[in-house]
DNA sequence: CTTCCACAGGAACCAGCGGACC
DNA sequence: GGTCCGCTGGTTCCTGTGGAAG
């Protein structure tokens, strides 16, 4: 065991590698934005005329996590701010994202306090928080900019009720006016909106596509000049970054988190240089990182969900929801626990799909029903050592279930 | 060709909570 | 202090369904 002062001496000496972390972080909006000229230029282009006090076509942007939608948006309304401020436009913007938002509620929230409307966190009728923020809206004057980003979570959760509402809300206003900028990482969002939502919210549309593993890197490379000393990426750090990236789906977050985390990885071994293996370690430890923080937050009846398909694995690979949904019963009864019913089980199989935990299909099996097959999408041995954390589960992960008892 | 299994997954509803308003 | 509100995390009831068995 080293001591804490050794952990903290290595961290400040082993400064050699990084100059300037905050670069590689993900809320960092860089100077330049390599390869997305382009789209800079049309959206500003878009947005230019709320300058002279009008309102801008309302837009739309689609892509994928990490092709930029975010930090181009972000990039065009910082200058544009500075450049209203200079002309003294009466312009305000306000950006969103509904998925840390989170409800329909709390996006109009925040809708409210950038026109300085302050409302509380709950207890008002949605309706009424609406009204306020015309009220201020028409108080305050001039052109809105608002921008919902991953707008798309909003509307597969709560439908485009807010979406319809705020696309009409220019014929009740006569003092001010809102532009619309949504932003989506689903392409297909269009198909859960309503026509006329759609049509108003799209008066223009902008697709980004994912970066190749060439853009990847100069966006790479671009950021390390910030962030670290010269000389300590060793050849070839960079591409695979770009390369393990771009095989994914050209995702340029996911690529500087490589980085950052193979210089983290670096640093903390005390090396000089930042290596290729420390990349592909890098690799590995996010991904076990997020997993691990998703099971350990996971509610006490997933957990035993997880835990019964976990145990029903030892012996076959692919269980139905019935099955696991008896074991599940046993593993209840077990800690004293009522169990939930199979619709709700059925429910969190599906949640633990989605998150990766658990790979599911359904298939048909013929007089014998219909049903999803389910097995672990992530190592055993991962499961085990969690849940050997816990007290009670530690217990459970050496259970048999009865209908292993007789095979 | 029909039947029928073992669920999937949608819809409506409910209870309890924290909190605002009057 | 009663009433209203939204959110979470459930329940109940329901209709739908792929394909092996009959």
């Amino acid at each position: 065991m080293t001591s804490l002062d050794e952990v903290f001496d290595r961290f400040l000496s082993g400064g050699g590698i990084f100059k300037n972390r905050e670069v590689l972080c993900h809320d960092y909006v860089p100077e330049k934005l390599p390869h997305r000229e382009e789209e800079i230029e049309y959206l500003g282009s878009t947005m230019a005329p709320v300058l002279k006090g009008y309102r801008c076509s309302n837009l739309f942007i689609y892509g994928k996590t990490g092709t930029g939608k975010t930090a181009v948006v972000r990039y065009v309304l910082k200058h544009l701010m500075k450049k209203a401020e200079e002309l003294n436009a009466p312009v305000s913007t306000c950006y969103v994202n509904c998925r840390l938002a989170g409800t329909e509620y709390r996006v109009l929230s925040s809708l409210c306090s950038s026109v300085g409307v302050k409302v509380p966190f709950t207890g008002l009728a949605q309706s009424e928080v609406f009204q306020r923020f015309l009220k201020g809206l028409e108080k305050k004057g001039g052109v809105l900019l608002a921008v919902l980003d991953e707008i798309d979570v909003l509307v597969k959760a709560y439908g485009d009720t807010l979406l319809y509402d705020l696309t009409r809300i220019n014929g009740e206003l006569s003092n001010s006016k809102v532009s619309l900028i949504g932003i989506s990482n689903d392409l297909r969002f269009k198909d859960m909106l309503d026509p006329r939502v759609l049509s108003s919210l799209s008066e223009e549309e902008m697709v980004f596509r994912p970066y190749n593993a060439a853009e990847l890197r100069d966006i790479l490379e671009e950021r390390a000049k910030l962030a670290f000393h010269d000389g300590v990426l060793a050849d070839g750090v960079i591409g695979l970054c770009a390369a393990l990236a771009a095989a994914e789906h050209g995702d340029a977050r996911r690529s500087l988190d490589l980085l950052r985390v193979a210089a983290e990885l670096a640093e903390r071994e005390g090396a000089s240089k930042v290596e290729e293996r420390h990349v592909r370690e890098a690799e590995k430890r996010i991904e076990r990182d997020r997993i691990e923080e998703v099971i350990r937050n996971l509610p006490l009846h997933s957990k035993l969900v997880l835990c019964s398909v976990y145990l029903l694995n030892r012996k076959v690979s692919t269980v139905a929801t019935g099955d696991i949904y008896n074991v599940y019963c046993e593993l209840c009864n077990q800690i004293g626990l009522e169990p939930l019913t199979q619709r709700r089980v059925s429910g969190l199989i599906s949640e633990q799909d989605m998150l990766g935990l658990l790979n599911s299909r359904v298939v048909s099996m013929g007089r014998h029903g219909r049903t999803k097959k389910t097995r672990l999408a992530i190592p055993r041995s991962t499961v085990k050592a969690i849940f050997m954390e816990d007290e009670q589960l530690k217990e459970l992960v050496a259970y048999t279930p009865a209908c292993l008892l007789k095979a």
